[in-house]
DNA sequence: CGCTGGTATTATGTATACCAGTGGGGAGGC
DNA sequence: GCCTCCCCACTGGTATACATAATACCAGCG
């Protein structure tokens, strides 16, 4: 019989040390830098834990979890490895990143509002009548957060978790995939168009876009990222 | 030096009791039944570990993987629960299956051999000009194995992954969700229609029609599933 | 000098011990 | 009779202990 209810909602704030180590974790792995050289790089789960502050039992869980989503792989008696994909496992990626999306876009012709939408064409207002080069580093940011945002605003969070994990692999090979020769410029024009789509709420033709948008950056990588593998 | 290279020296196939635990577990979960009733089900870390005759360790470490994938819900201190998928879960994973599809879908038009095409034709040959009422069961896992199959064709590993756990919370709820009212004679026409288009490879009808169905159960559930929840 | 085989070391897989919330049930008060 | 509160059993979380495969290294033999 609590008076008041107060407006904590937060009520249990006991994250546990599996998660914590989980995050960690990921944050190690993204970091990690697999794709600069092609030396194989281990995990110490006695080290990490060390590091931590905490047992190795939860450092296993999270590496568990991990192993399960691509992240690592975990080879008996040997230890645990970050994943280097394959050029033709980052285009089967961007594949399924096309199809994810492009729903995306369809669902957001449907359901979202002017206001959200609107929201897209702010986010390139920096870059407006700019030579994207200048800042590519700021850009494939941007360009990612862009993409994020489209699946975002689908308002289906099935796919927002499915894309995330994309996403973040993504930004581990990121670097050499955007950026070369005249992408960017592309890209920003892609993108406006599919505003517009969506703003028009053309629903075949956002969908359509936005698919070929992502396709095309398939395509890149399969001719030119002979660096993958 | 050596003798004869003896005929077989098959590496040994040293499966970790983690990965066997995961296994159990998953099919543990499948049959459980939770969505035959409203009680919570709650799988005991303790008892499963000694009826699997191993550790509580293997089996937390596979129960994390689960938790990851949408399979259990952990509560520090109370329990781990089958997860039951509400409605609009349910719906969100429809969505995102009619997304990986459809994409699937296009890549058979460009890619699958004839041959394999065919294959998925042979699949209804059992239900050719019956009446598909008569066995509802086994029609129901010939339509996913179907869908499945679809996805299979696609040749990327991602897909076939995302897809696959998809599957898996689809096959927890089926039972009630196909096998209304006509819908079975719906799908196998819907089927046809796919197949067709995929043989004759237009990329745009077969992507647009496996988008269709896909939706078309989407929808079905919005308006008829208020079992769930 | 090179190869085979044994051994020490180390890290992982697994088991077990211990800790800390949680919730239910019973004792006791109103 | 009912409500409250407290105690304790139970559950998952974490730490630690132990067994064993993998690796490196070394010795001895051919």
């Amino acid at each position: 019989m609590s008076d008041a209810r107060l407006a904590v909602a937060p009520i249990d704030n006991r994250e546990t040390f599996k998660d914590k180590a989980y995050v960690a974790l990921r944050h190690v792995i993204v970091s990690s830098g697999v794709y600069r050289s092609r030396t194989d790089i281990r995990l110490d789960e006695r080290q990490l834990a060390q590091d931590f502050g905490i047992s190795r039992t939860p450092v296993r869980e999270a590496m568990a979890q991990l192993e399960r989503e691509g992240f690592v792989r975990s080879i008996p008696r040997r230890g645990v490895y970050v994943v280097r994909k394959t050029k033709r496992e980052v285009i089967e990626m961007i594949t399924a990143w096309a199809a994810l999306e492009s729903m995306a876009a369809r669902l957001i012709t449907e359901t979202a509002t002017d206001r959200d939408i609107a929201g897209l064409r702010r986010m390139f207002a920096t870059f407006e009548g700019d030579k994207p080069h200048a800042r590519l580093d700021e850009y494939s940011e941007v360009n990612i957060a862009f993409h994020q945002e489209i699946i975002r605003l689908s308002g289906n969070q099935v796919l927002i978790t499915l894309a995330e994990n994309l996403f973040t692999h993504m930004r581990m090979i990121r670097g050499q995939t955007i950026g070369e020769d005249d992408r960017a410029d592309r890209s920003i024009h892609d993108h406006m168009n599919i505003i517009t789509a969506l703003e028009a709420r053309d629903t075949r033709r956002a969908e359509e876009l936005v698919r070929q948008h992502a396709l095309g950056l398939a395509a890149h990588v399969a001719k030119h990222a002979d660096y993958l593998d």
